[in-house]
RNA sequence: GGACGGGUGGCCGAGCGGUCAAAGGCAGCAGACUGUAAAUCUGCCGCGCAACGCGCUACGGAGGUUCGAAUCCUCCCCCGUCCA
């Protein structure tokens, strides 16, 4: 289950990617100029350089749209960012791209469900794009449920106690009947803490698993090699490695190898500080081709977003801004504002003041607090709206000041407003 | 007027001689939440303290029985249902 890959193996998914895929090859994404050459249509663009910072700006082609980056993806992991319409995610908070849950979305309502109602766009009516996460995640939040195997995971559903094994090519598989835009590599999001052996026996299992995941792709693709959309989707790779630097560097320099389109860094923010977080970004940042998306995944809080783009990431998702919302937990631009707290029991103030939101320009703090007293399903709405919006406003801001090249000092802005609330 | 049933901490409601400052729920007050088993979970919730302990006040009111009463007895005051 470690073997490397082969040279015959690496060179087959690297054609593949580079040919079906249109990829620019590397060495030509090296220059921004070289990944706009005319004739391929690069997959992800870097438009602006920070130079101060690994920050960028960019734009990831898919079938449904492109994704200017970096970007914060809305979490609808049962095809349903919980309470907003699709209506609300486009018109209302400009969202390109949100997230769906591959595990949840097979044992409920099933693959075959969603592909005979036209795909989870269709299903769901979402005409954005749509990343849907393997169920790595769910080998970590679920783990008194599954026994992990070389050939995959096996589930016991937590919905009816059913046995379900999920393997690197089911997984594929399944994300293709979702009509998925970014297909997730199945992983195993390592617990915290672990000792080196196990952080390493699990991350090799995950190269592994990528491996299985690239090449099962690439052989469907072949089958359906005349009847292929413009677009195809992407299938990102995940970096694990614990908390251990060394092995987050080899995991990332052997996925590099596979020349996927983008790559997923995990298995961060489940229990570790802060600062370890960001120092496992930074081991990876200098390795993984700079020319291809990074998604740091499942992160971060509010005032964090920035520093992570600033460290080289180009995506994130994270539950925090929709289900903080429905607990009570609002962000601000002056820092995290609990909602039932009395203080604001007949405050006519908006969330935020600085906020241009649905929600701030309509509804008071005082409203808020009594919707979300009295257990009212619009709270959840309202207050999603809000967080979501803070969340997408907050990174189209960090996009501007990257081209602008004036990140730092926008940073430094954020950091100090935060504490001052 | 008579017969039952009942009055418990902000509300509802268990307890029916000691282990009761009194279960549980609601409300209230705070905290947590990071690729969603989450509209969830946790803590506090009579008052006062040099507070993992002590003191005070409390189960409608007043007496009483008992080493000991929210729990048993007597009277009184309320509330509900039924019968006149």
């Amino acid at each position: 289950m470690q073997r490397a890959l082969s040279t015959t193996e690496i060179d087959t998914v690297r054609y593949y990617w580079r040919t079906t895929l249109r990829l620019p090859c590397r060495d030509q994404a090296a220059s921004p100029d070289c990944s706009l050459m005319a004739g391929s249509t690069p997959r992800f663009e870097i438009v602006a350089r920070c130079p101060h910072t690994r920050a960028r700006t960019g734009r990831l082609h898919t079938a449904h749209g492109v994704i200017e980056t970096p970007v914060f993806m809305p979490v609808g992991t049962q095809a349903s960012v919980k309470g907003l319409t699709g209506r609300m995610l486009e018109e209302e908070l400009g969202a390109q791209i949100i997230l769906a849950n591959t595990y949840h979305l097979y044992l409920r309502p099933g693959r075959r469900t969603i592909a005979n109602l036209g795909g989870l766009h269709r299903f769901m009516s979402w005409p954005g794009a749509i990343l849907t996460d393997s169920g790595g995640f769910q080998v970590f939040s679920l783990s008194s449920l599954r026994k992990i195997t070389d050939q995959g995971v096996v589930f016991r559903s937590h919905l009816d106690g059913s046995e379900h094994q999920l393997t690197p090519e089911s997984v594929v598989d399944i994300q293709c009947d979702l009509g998925s835009d970014i297909m997730m590599a199945l992983d195993e999001c390592t617990e915290y803490p672990v000792g080196h052996e196990h952080a390493r026996a699990s991350m090799e299992r995950t190269i592994e698993w990528a491996r299985r995941s690239l090449i099962h792709w690439q052989k469907l693709q072949r089958r359906a090699e005349n009847s292929s959309p413009s677009v195809e989707p992407m299938l990102f790779p995940i970096v694990q490695g614990s908390m251990f630097a060394d092995l987050r560097q080899d995991c990332a320099r052997r996925l590099s190898e596979l020349d996927a389109p983008g790559y997923g860094v995990g298995g961060l923010s489940v229990g570790e500080p802060r600062a370890l977080s960001f120092e496992m970004m930074e081991a990876v940042e200098g390795i993984l081709p700079r020319d291809r998306p990074r998604y740091l995944m499942g992160v971060g809080m509010l005032e964090e977003l920035g520093a992570y783009v600033a460290s080289g990431v180009d995506m994130m998702d994270c539950v925090l801004p929709t289900r903080n919302a429905r607990n009570g937990y609002l962000f601000t631009s002056t820092g995290p504002l609990i909602i039932k707290h009395s203080a604001w029991s007949s405050d006519p103030r908006p969330i935020d003041e600085n906020c241009s939101c649905y929600t701030c320009s309509h509804y008071s703090r005082a409203y808020l607090r009594h919707l979300f007293l009295a257990g009212e399903i619009l709270y959840s709405t309202l207050a999603t709206l809000h967080n979501v919006f803070i969340y997408l406003d907050s990174m189209r801001k960090i996009r501007q000041a990257i081209e602008i090249g004036e990140l730092p000092g926008y940073l430094a802005r954020v950091r100090s407003a935060q504490g001052s609330g």
